[in-house]
DNA sequence: CGCGTATTTGACCTTGAGTTCAAGAAAGGA
DNA sequence: TCCTTTCTTGAACTCAAGGTCAAATACGCG
C-alpha cells in the first residue's frame, strides 16, 4: 500500500559515503547530496530525517565495508608480517589511487567532529577497537603459526599499527607512495 | 598619522588560532573570531582581509612555536632515544590535559582542507617536512654520541616517527593516555 | 585649531545551508 | 472507481556565514 520508493536506501547510503568521504561531513550539502544520489532534498529528509542521521547510517557502512575487506586481506595465506604488510600497502595504495586523497572517513570524522560531538567519537572509537582486535587476533594467529616471536605483546602491536594506520591516512593528504611504503616497511620492524 | 590600531595584530594572531584549533576552519565564524579576539569583525577584516588570510598567519605561528618547541625538547641533554620520547610524551600529554582533544592544528588542517585546498596541502607538508629534519638531525646527532646504532637510517625512521605522531593526534580524539603512552613505547623500539 | 589620514564599528547585504511543507503522483483495497 | 496510504518534489522559509561600507573616531602635522 502507498507509493513505492523509486530508490535503493542501501544504494543512496552508500553514494552519500562516497560524497561525505570525499568532501567531509560540513562541506557536504544537502543540495551536495541531492545531485550524487540523484534523490530530492525532500525524499532524503522523508527517508532519513536530518542529514546527521544519513551521516551516521553512511559511517556505519563504511565500518561494515571496512572490517569485511581487512578480514579478508588479512586471512589470506601467508605469515602475520606478510598479511599486515599487505593490508598496509593496500591501505596506502588505494588512498593514492583515487583522483582525490580521501584518507579514511573514520579518521577524518574523528578529526572534523571529534572532541565536539560525543556520538562521533563513540563510533570512530568503537571502530577503531574493532580494526585493533582484528590485527590482534591475526598477530595472534602468528604465534600460534609460529611465524612471530611469543614474547611480541599482540595487543600492543596492533594499537601501535593501528597507530600507524592512522598516521598514514593523514600523510598520504601531503606525501607520495615512495615515503608511504618507507613507513610500512619501518613500522613492520616489530613484528 | 592616522588613527592608532588599537589592537597587537600578532596577538589577534595567536587568540585566532587557539579559536581555529579548537573548532576548526569551517566551523570557526567571523563572528567567533570576534568574540575571541575582541575586535569587530570589520576590523578583523580590515586588517587581514579574509578568515582564510587570517587562518594562514595562525598556521603560520603554530608553525613557528612548534618548531621552537620542538627544537628546545630535543635538545635537552639526554640521548636521543630518550629526548624523542620526551617529544612524543610532550604531544600525548599535552594534547590530553587541554578540556578538549584538539590534537595538531596542522594534521586538522591537512585532512580538513587537504585535497581540495592546494595551498593549504603544501603549507602542511612543509611544516611535516620540517619536523621531520629535525628528529632527522636527533638521531644523526644520536649517532655521532654514539647512542644509536649506526645502521639505523636517519631519514627514514624520522618520517616513521612523524607518521606516528600524526596517528598519536588522531588517536589522541578517542582514546586516553594509557594507550597513547603504550603506542609510544611500541614506536621506540626501532631506534 | 582644523585638516588629512588611518582605524573602528555596527549595520547591512548577499548567498547558501539545513529544513519544512503543501501539493501532486503511484500503488493497493473496498 | 474512488479512497487511503505512502512516497516525491520543488518551492519556500529561517538563519547564519562571510564580507562590505559609510559614518564615527583618534592621532600627527602645519
Amino acid at each position: 500500500m502507498g507509493r513505492p520508493k523509486n530508490f535503493e536506501p542501501d544504494v543512496v547510503v552508500a553514494q552519500a559515503m562516497e560524497t561525505f568521504w570525499t568532501n567531509g561531513y560540513a562541506a557536504t550539502s544537502p543540495a551536495d547530496l541531492a545531485e550524487a544520489t540523484g534523490v530530492a532534498k525532500g525524499s532524503l529528509y522523508h527517508t532519513f530525517g536530518s542529514k546527521r542521521e544519513l551521516f551516521d547510517r553512511a559511517l556505519d557502512l563504511y565500518d561494515r565495508v571496512g572490517v569485511a575487506l581487512t578480514d579478508e586481506i588479512l586471512s589470506q595465506p601467508g605469515t602475520a608480517k606478510d598479511r599486515i604488510r599487505a593490508y598496509l600497502l593496500f591501505i596506502v595504495d588505494s588512498d593514492l589511487a583515487g583522483p582525490v586523497r580521501r584518507g579514511c572517513l573514520a579518521a577524518n570524522t574523528a578529526l572534523e567532529l571529534g572532541g565536539r560531538d560525543e556520538a562521533a567519537t563513540r563510533s570512530v572509537r568503537r571502530m577503531a577497537e574493532g580494526s585493533i582486535d582484528q590485527l590482534a587476533a591475526r598477530i595472534e594467529r602468528g604465534q600460534r603459526d609460529g611465524d612471530v616471536a611469543a614474547d611480541v605483546d599482540a595487543q600492543a602491536q596492533a594499537r601501535f599499527l593501528m597507530n600507524t594506520v592512522l598516521g598514514l591516512r593523514v600523510m598520504a593528504k601531503a606525501f607520495d607512495a615512495e615515503v608511504l611504503h618507507e613507513v610500512v616497511d619501518t613500522a613492520l620492524h616489530g613484528i
